[in-house]
DNA sequence: GTATTAATCTATTGATTTAGTAGAGTTTTA
DNA sequence: TAAAACTCTACTAAATCAATAGATTAATAC
């Protein structure tokens, strides 16, 4: 399961794509549209501009924009970014590696292919899940 | 990610699926094979009895055993019975839905397209991981 | 029928993570 | 220089995770 701080990431990077080239975007403003707590979503947002997918002005007239192209943003790097590893276990994940202490043999385990498996699949789905293709997707459902 | 519970749960299951129908084994036994705690394997082997998995029988000459074929549990039962949710979200969870409070409409929201995607595939895979196959996988590589 | 073996049940615990909150500080603009 | 808005440090309550301890019950062998 998605932590919430992640789903919140998610819900506020899709609100900012659909206002991408037009301006910063207060927390405030965010926070309220998305139901995130305030301070909460300021720690989240923060995170997002230190890994370069926003960036922030301060003082009136201010807030968080989008640096990137929303077709250049998908939910594989946001999930990683703040919830770490996709794998469902560290022994098969990519980023996050590191082996299981009570594996004698990594290459003996038979649950491992299976969990390979679905590491790829789960990879190829939420890599292909840009912003731009949810802002899209959001925007048929409400004609 | 799973829990280490879930993952001794696993080794457990596969370890008693090699020794399906050859008799009752020791909680000690898997405990010193797999390397997970004692006292813990007791609670997660509890509850796979619980659930119907397993069956054990007390005294000399006792221990645990499958009740069902290894060709009938698969890593999507045992998951769902040790962690829960297999979904990235509760919305989109078959099994332990229930709706974001801070989503107004659940039909509307973009993200949900790709969370259902990632859910199929991953029960498409897990349901397909039984232990019988994991038994056979392991036996494969040992040649 | 008693000793031994092995699972069962209840309960407690420490560490870590999650989901926030509080409040002072800094920068920008009007 | 006042107001707006992000920034930074620190703290906290609750939940979950990963166990551990110890007394109890049931089955078997002798």
């Amino acid at each position: 399961m998605l932590s919430k701080k992640c789903k919140y990431a998610i819900h506020a990077l899709v609100y900012l794509a659909e206002r991408y080239e037009q301006g910063p975007v207060q927390i405030q403003d965010i926070s309220e549209a998305q139901h995130i707590p305030k301070k909460f979503l300021e720690a989240i947002l923060l995170e997002l501009r230190h890994a370069k997918i926003l960036e922030s002005k301060k003082g009136k007239g201010g807030g968080y924009y989008l640096i990137r192209k929303p077709t250049e943003v998908n939910l594989m790097q946001v999930m990683r970014l703040i919830d770490g590893p996709i794998a469902l276990l560290p022994c098969v994940s990519l980023n996050y590696y590191h082996s299981c202490d009570e594996c004698k043999n990594e290459k003996i385990c038979g649950i491992r292919d299976s969990l390979i498996s679905v590491r790829d699949e789960t990879l190829k789905i939420l890599g292909n899940s840009t912003l731009a293709k949810i802002v899209k997707r959001e925007r048929l459902i409400n004609k």
